[in-house]
DNA sequence: ATACATACC
DNA sequence: TACTGGTATGTAT
């Protein structure tokens, strides 16, 4: 009721109003905050655009309160009803069993500028540009300075703020060692951005009840082989490893005079329990050693918890929320609606118009919600009413789009935008052929000097890649704007092209034979309809499970790492080299392998198939992903053929049952070989050769832990991350 | 399919 | 002087 009263105040401007829904800026004197950033703004044409959005939304709120009115005692009753019967339905699926967390590293890039310039330890300061911040240390934030905040707004609020410009390649970096930190307790791990990620602690915990002490035991001082390496390469003596980035952070308590707390070696040491509470300490810690930064994280049953729980004890602390329906309800009731995930600024201003600021009034309303808000929004809602949330971490999926946009000071003649227009495309079809994409929807979007933005965007029937062929739409969008402006120039203050509808993965997905159908040559193509239960025996499944996060991400990244000056990696499926650092160039080529492999298994013991496109688009994507790297030794044709064969093979029947062409096949049946040992399985029950593959992936891992390799194949070294490069806010 | 809005970091 | 950039998704037409 204090923040309604507070909002109420703000009014109108909330939309310009400090945002204190981050850690680190409760008990401010927002008063005084919010009249600096006024101050700053007013007049501006970014204010101006500011007040006509806050009125689009508050016209929407008018809408949705006409439409309150308009509801009956009896339709409320019966919507009412409906919520009802839906949470009771929810409720008997409330799955408490899983243990995610969720952890956020502190003021993430601030954080790590500070740790390589200690002379900014004790100073405000924040990441970013004097236009934009992407983020603040904590000192910075008792000013009122945030990220997302134009930098000389923030050095109004607070004169002596240092800014420092964003080095993502670094943040990147860093990153990266806490990734592989994530990945030994879950290697499913599921990234939000560099600085953030959801784990999946239940099979870890099980593991670690039967631990002895000693894989629980974690030195003080990173050994030389984890040393981190400092830009200056000054690497800091014995104790006060970390510098202290915050006042008021609860430091973990080294036991460093313990009676055991010091080993051989001459490091001290710390034990941690089994219990899930030590297992995250244990991990916080380890990043902590490793990267000389501190991490929060929250634990809970499910991701929506965990995501709100890492918040709480922010910075260098941790929460868990415990695994009983009570502790959930309870824990929900007093949450503020805005520190859910999803729902932000407008969302909160419309519900707090219906008088509801916490999850318990989000209960209690569900029936006018659910009258009031989309459906899809009212169960999102009812959900978080009822604590509930995804349990199981997704994959990261294919991109859908890829984009590039630019600021710029105001853009008029025709001439440059045209050549603006073209460098942007420019960009993109790098960045498309880097990752081998193509698409078939490019977007325009052109934001005016007024703030405006609008965005145009074209379809074609086939897919497209190019510079030239995503210069010819994206020009005549832009042409087309500049003709509706004429005479009046098209007054631009940004410019950016965005192109979706990708068919490398798109249309690729309707061809894909699961692996059981090649498996079972015959099954799925004459029952046609196989489908459903199959579907986690296919690429994705074997993607997933064993290369893209899989446990082979543990180890193999850090020998990638470690072998960085090669700047080429091992493709699991093809063995072959490919020279590429950029991991999603590489996991793109992965999943091509992949997918080649599980649709055309015969293709490649067969060289006279007359219409083989597969093949010829594998090579040629191959070709296209892998621009740069080693030339081949060996005629490229029997190279993958033999490469291949060892993977995937079906004993038998080599050259019958394409994709599209049902053949007959042994009446045995097919004999499933391990693509991972290689030897032929005696089952052959799916479920059981499944199992089968697992046990060999994860003994693998073993053997890459203790240093040895098992099979004549060298196991393949996969980086298990994706989607580098957000912001952290 | 297109345009715009919201949300996340 | 100066208010981002990249991606996904929801809503409306």
């Amino acid at each position: 009721d204090d923040a309604c009263m507070r909002k109420c105040r703000e009014g109108f401007l909330s939309r310009m109003a400090l945002n204190d829904n981050k850690a680190g800026m409760e008990g401010l004197d927002r008063d005084k905050i919010n009249k600096i950033i006024m101050e700053s703004s007013k007049g501006s044409r970014f204010y101006e655009n500011e007040l006509k959005r806050e009125q689009q939304v508050n016209q929407r709120i008018e809408k949705m309160m006409l439409q309150k009115a308009q509801i009956t005692e009896q339709q409320l009753k019966k919507a009412q009803a409906e919520v009802e019967r839906m949470a009771t339905e929810l409720e008997r699926s409330r799955d408490l069993s899983r243990v995610i967390v969720h952890v956020d590293m502190d003021a993430f890039y601030a954080a790590v500028e500070i740790r390589d310039c200690p002379e900014l330890k004790d100073k405000p300061m924040a990441v970013g540009s004097m236009s934009m911040l992407s983020t603040s240390n904590y000192h910075a934030r008792k000013y009122g300075v945030r990220a997302a905040m134009p930098g000389f707004i923030a050095k109004k609020l607070c004169p002596n703020l240092v800014i420092v410009p964003t080095n993502f390649a670094k943040y990147r970096a860093v990153s990266g060692e806490v990734r592989e930190i994530f990945a030994e307790y879950d290697p499913h791990f599921q990234s939000v951005s560099l600085d953030e990620a959801y784990l999946d602690f239940t099979d870890h915990l099980e593991q670690r009840q039967s631990w002895p002490e000693s894989l629980r035991t974690h030195r003080f001082h990173a050994s030389s082989e984890e040393q981190i390496k400092l830009p200056q390469e000054a690497v800091p003596e014995e104790k006060d490893l970390s510098p202290v980035l915050f006042d008021d952070s609860p430091s973990s308590s080294p036991c460093l005079s313990g009676p055991e707390g010091v080993g051989a070696a001459g490091g001290a040491f710390e034990v941690f329990g089994t219990s899930v509470e030590e297992a995250v300490r244990e991990m916080r810690f380890r990043i902590e050693q490793k990267t000389m930064l501190t991490a929060s994280a929250g634990i809970a049953p499910n991701m929506m918890l965990a995501k709100v729980c890492s918040d709480k004890n922010k910075p260098n602390g941790q929460y868990r929320l415990p695994s009983t329906r009570e502790a959930v309800m309870d824990f929900v009731q007093n949450l503020p609606v805005r520190k859910v995930s999803g729902i932000g600024k407008v969302s909160e201003k419309m519900l707090n118009a219906l008088g509801i600021s916490s999850c318990s009034h989000l209960g209690q309303q569900m029936g006018l919600l659910s009258l009031l808000f989309s459906e899809t929004a009212w169960h999102h809602l009812l959900q978080v009413s009822l604590g509930l949330g995804s349990t199981f971490i997704p994959r990261h999926e294919e991109r859908k789009s890829m984009s590039t946009e630019r600021t710029f000071k105001e853009l008029s003649k025709v001439e440059e935008q045209l050549s603006l227009c073209r460098e942007l495309c420019e960009d993109v079809a790098e960045d498309m052929k880097e990752e081998g994409l193509k698409g078939k929807t490019v977007t325009l979007k052109l934001k005016n000097v007024s703030f405006e933005v609008k965005t145009r965007a074209l379809t074609l029937p086939y897919a497209v890649a190019t510079v030239d062929e995503i210069f010819a739409v994206a020009k005549d969008l832009l042409k087309t704007e500049i003709d509706n402006e004429s005479p009046q120039p098209l007054r631009l203050r940004l410019m950016g092209v965005r192109i979706s509808a990708f068919v490398s993965s798109d249309d690729k997905k309707p061809l894909q034979r699961s692996i059981i159908g090649f498996l079972q040559p015959g099954k799925t193509d004459s029952s046609g309809s196989s489908q459903g239960m199959n579907q986690k025996l296919d690429k994705e499944h074997l993607s997933n499970h064993s290369f893209q996060t899989g446990p082979l991400g543990v180890e193999s990244s850090t020998k990638a790492n470690k072998s960085n000056l090669s700047e080429s990696l091992t493709c699991p499926v093809c063995f072959r080299q490919v020279e590429t650092t950029d991991l999603n160039v590489f996991n793109r080529h992965i999943d091509q392998c992949l997918s080649d492999a599980s649709i055309k298994p015969n293709q490649w013991t067969v060289f006279d198939t007359e219409s083989d496109l597969d093949l010829e688009n594998h090579q040629k994507e191959c070709e296209e992903v892998e621009s740069n790297r080693v030339p081949p030794q060996e005629d490229q044709h029997s190279l993958e053929n033999d490469s291949l064969q060892t993977v995937l093979l079906i004993n038998g029947d080599n050259k019958t049952a394409t994709s599209s062409q049902p053949q007959s096949h042994n009446d045995k049946g097919p004999i499933l070989i391990c693509p991972v040992c290689q030897l032929s399985q005696d089952s052959d029950d799916l479920t059981i050769f499944n199992h089968h593959v697992d046990l060999c992936l994860n003994r693998e891992v073993l053997h890459e832990l203790g240093g040895q390799t098992l099979s004549p194949i060298n196991p393949p070294s996969v980086i298990n991350s994706k989607a580098l490069g957000e912001c952290v806010y």
